[in-house]
DNA sequence: AAGTTGACGAAAT
DNA sequence: AATTTCGCCAACT
């Protein structure tokens, strides 16, 4: 394998902008992808998945303020300690992050 | 090279 | 308002 080239070009990207994502603010998979010039919102969650346990994958989420899939508890424990705005919604997540106050702009 | 697979998103039912 | 369908994109088989 060449030594310099371990990950996909597009994972070190991804993963280069949630690790820019401030403290208390997040950013939708959409937003990821659009600020790599992509629409690719799907690959940025794929990604997460598979790359994302170094990384503050918890200040990406879905459109419409919705936590990601399967990662609802663990992701509201984040959001509390570091004062994420979140509303409690009557859905499966039990809750909501208050995208129009804390969405990221990079 | 073609088809499958997702921590997604928006539009159409 | 809640589902379903369809569109996107990158990685893997």
């Amino acid at each position: 394998m060449t030594p310099a080239d371990e990950l996909p070009e597009f994972v070190d990207a991804v993963l280069a902008v949630v690790a820019d994502i401030p403290r208390g603010q997040v950013a939708t998979y959409g937003d990821v992808a659009a600020m790599l010039g992509s629409r690719g919102a799907r690959a940025v969650g794929t990604v997460m998945a598979r790359y994302g346990s170094d990384v503050p994958w918890w200040r990406v989420v879905r459109a419409g303020g919705r936590p990601p899939t399967g990662h609802a508890r663990r992701a509201l424990a984040h959001y509390e300690a570091e004062g994420t705005p979140t509303r409690p919604a009557a859905d499966e997540d039990g809750y909501r992050i208050d995208l129009a106050a804390c969405r990221w702009r990079g």
